[in-house]
DNA sequence: GGCAACGATACCTTCCAGGTATCGTTGCGG
DNA sequence: CCGCAACGATACCTGGAAGGTATCGTTGCC
């Protein structure tokens, strides 16, 4: 099967119509539909139940419609990491971290300067990026390791270590009547009156429906908190971010969050296996 | 990049002769210089050092070599999932699950007599492979789920769910001296005259070097168990499989051994999940 | 019943994958 | 030091497949 079939059919497969996926492909229709044939010819299986008004995918056709995408990414994975290989200058390609831009800063510090210290360290780019981001730029090989926040984040078709294991604590306005209990529960804090928990995005980009504000990523969270129209359930390790007029109590029965190290498991990189080795010992 | 490349330039990569990859892809050699030459015009990277008498793998092409293997064995497993579930003559396609021949029996039957009781259940064809195998039937997409047993075989690149965890036992022949002891430690096995503790091959095939008999899979171990050729250590529930010739003797100190259903992380199939709710359930 | 939307088909053109022949370089044995 | 053999690169040709345009057949809809 080549990749080009392969694009054409989740085209198609996503589209359901012929003349759309064509032009997203940026050819004309005529040559898709021989394209399609051909491949079910090749597969020996129907992937597309077509009439002249409606196209379905077969039972077989969203297989491969799964498993193409994930193919697929393997692929551009494979161009990316390539061509950054080539271009890093010395011949040893830098390594590209990506992590939440909430993570914390004390962890990701000390990681970095352990690693640099290291005999045949190489440059770390570290990418901030916002919730749940880190599994699809590690999958697309934009990224060469990733931490990632259990159980927030999937580690679905990574390899991972555990790095650290922290509770987590309630971000108030500073002024607020629960700011200064030495502890809460969670019964404690849902449904406060006027600081309702936020929204976060799906992985396709829509919020839940539900009361609380839409957020993006925690800089407007804290935003948010500060204006007093949420409240937060944070790892403790944010405090340490915390500005004056925030207060930060432990939730004492909120799930344990774990910051795991976690990197695509064909990854035979000498660079991202030295990281994650100098990762384990720091802890 | 379409796969024709990929595949070229693996060849290649492994062959390092561009006469013999050409002869292995059943092309001619001339074409397959030109498709290498274009290859790393368009990725705009050197992927080989070549001299009229040697080629090696420049740092772009050693990470094209691991990146590009997984990328085809992605690909290949679209082609193969998508063909199987076409097949399947109902349209709902059966599941194919991986397990060590050694395996518990109680579990897999078990787990296949409670999965056939749910609503909607697909036919489940078993593949009952050697040691370590399961990794590749599940990444080439032979097999859609399979049974693991760490720390024995690695679960990179898969979701896995923990079924249950046995300690180990070492099985001897039934007229040996430390056969009637309640219990042993590692100490007392390792070294025991006449009985190592036999070799299994590595990922590669090959076996490591040292003393003991050389095995492929568990009856030709418990074979030579028997035989007084050598000793094992084997996961409790291998206990109902011995004949009465066997004996087993509880390893206090062996490392425990946690049975894990696992599968492609992608996996969006309604059998799959169903069936591994079910293993959940079990336990 | 006419029409519009849509996928399939027919047919043509272009381009590229692949083949054969040969060249240029390089290491090696005499 | 020279001839030779091994090997990748180049030159050139050919067939097939990918892509384009025009058009057909079916189907739901007003």
């Amino acid at each position: 099967m080549e990749t080009r079939e392969l694009r054409y059919f989740v085209a198609v497969a996503e589209e359901l119509h012929f003349g759309r996926a064509a032009q997203r492909l940026g050819i004309a229709q005529p040559p898709l539909s021989r394209a399609i044939q051909q491949l079910e010819r090749r597969l020996g299986a129907a992937l597309l139940d077509r009439t002249s008004r409606t196209v379905t995918l077969t039972e077989a056709g969203s297989v491969l419609l799964t498993e193409g995408r994930a193919a697929l990414d393997a692929v551009d994975a494979a161009e990316r990491r390539t061509r950054r290989a080539a271009l890093s200058p010395t011949g040893r390609p830098g390594l590209v971290l990506a992590t939440k831009a909430s993570a914390s800063r004390e962890l990701l510090a000390k990681l970095l300067d352990a690693y640099a210290a290291e005999p045949g360290a190489v440059p770390v780019d570290v990418i901030l990026c916002g919730p749940a981001e880190q599994e699809r730029l590690l999958h697309e090989g934009r990224a060469d390791v990733a931490l990632l926040h259990r159980p927030f984040d999937s580690t679905a078709g990574f390899d991972t270590e555990e790095l650290s294991t922290e509770g987590q604590v309630v971000v108030l306005p500073a002024g607020h009547p629960l700011a200064v209990r030495a502890h809460v529960h969670m019964a404690d804090i849902t449904g406060l009156p006027g600081l309702p928990l936020p929204r976060w995005p799906s992985p396709d980009g829509t919020y839940p429906p539900g009361p609380g504000p839409q957020v993006r990523d925690h800089a407007q969270l804290l935003q948010l908190v500060a204006l007093g129209r949420a409240c937060a359930v944070s790892p403790e390790s944010c405090r340490a971010q915390l500005h004056s007029d925030l207060a930060a109590v432990p939730v004492l029965d909120a799930p344990k969050v774990t910051t795991v190290i976690a990197w695509p498991s064909h990854s035979r990189s000498r660079a991202v296996a030295d990281l994650v080795r100098t990762a384990i010992r720091l802890q």
